[in-house]
DNA sequence: CGTGAGCGA
């Protein structure tokens, strides 16, 4: 009959493109009586398209570049492999992007990353995005002065 | 308190 039950809170999941989560020990049960589906639950869009650039996110504060090369390195080639930090301050922002040598391998590493555990935290691994041109000319809005050459994104 | 979404110098 009428049983006190617990309000479970219904918390929306306000999933971003990809539902980031701390789901480190949540199974993430979403075994709700009342879940009304959103409006949109059929289509399954990819996280990005394939390339050789990955974006690893969800890394532990203290997972540094080496710690995110030697742990993709072990499913491919990695040739660029950098944890993003902040210039002021210096702290990792909790992601980083690692460049594999081929399609196939990024493909291996985020098959084999993705959804793991490192430095105790569940990272996700998929492909980055394209960034704009960069302009190494001082023809455009850039903040950064033009002293750095090419950047990654091109394979 | 770098407690946590995101895309870089």
């Amino acid at each position: 009959m009428a049983m006190a039950m617990r309000l479970a809170a219904a918390r929306v999941a306000l999933a971003g493109p990809l539902g980031l989560r701390t789901a480190l020990f949540s199974t993430l049960t979403s075994s709700s009586p009342f879940v009304p589906p959103p409006t949109n639950q059929a289509e399954r869009p990819p996280p990005a398209e394939p390339s050789t650039n990955l974006f690893v996110s969800g890394l532990s504060k203290r997972t540094t570049t080496e710690g995110l090369r030697e742990a993709f390195a072990k499913f491919g080639e990695v040739v660029h492999a950098r944890v993003v930090t902040d210039r002021v301050s210096g702290y990792s922002k909790g992601f980083g992007f690692v460049k594999y040598a081929t399609i196939e391998d990024a493909a291996e590493g985020i098959k084999g990353m993705d959804g793991k555990f490192l430095d105790g935290w569940v990272i996700f691994a998929e492909y980055a995005r394209p960034r704009p041109p960069l302009p190494v000319n001082n023809a455009g809005p850039s903040p950064y002065p033009p002293a750095y050459g090419s950047p990654y994104g091109r394979q």
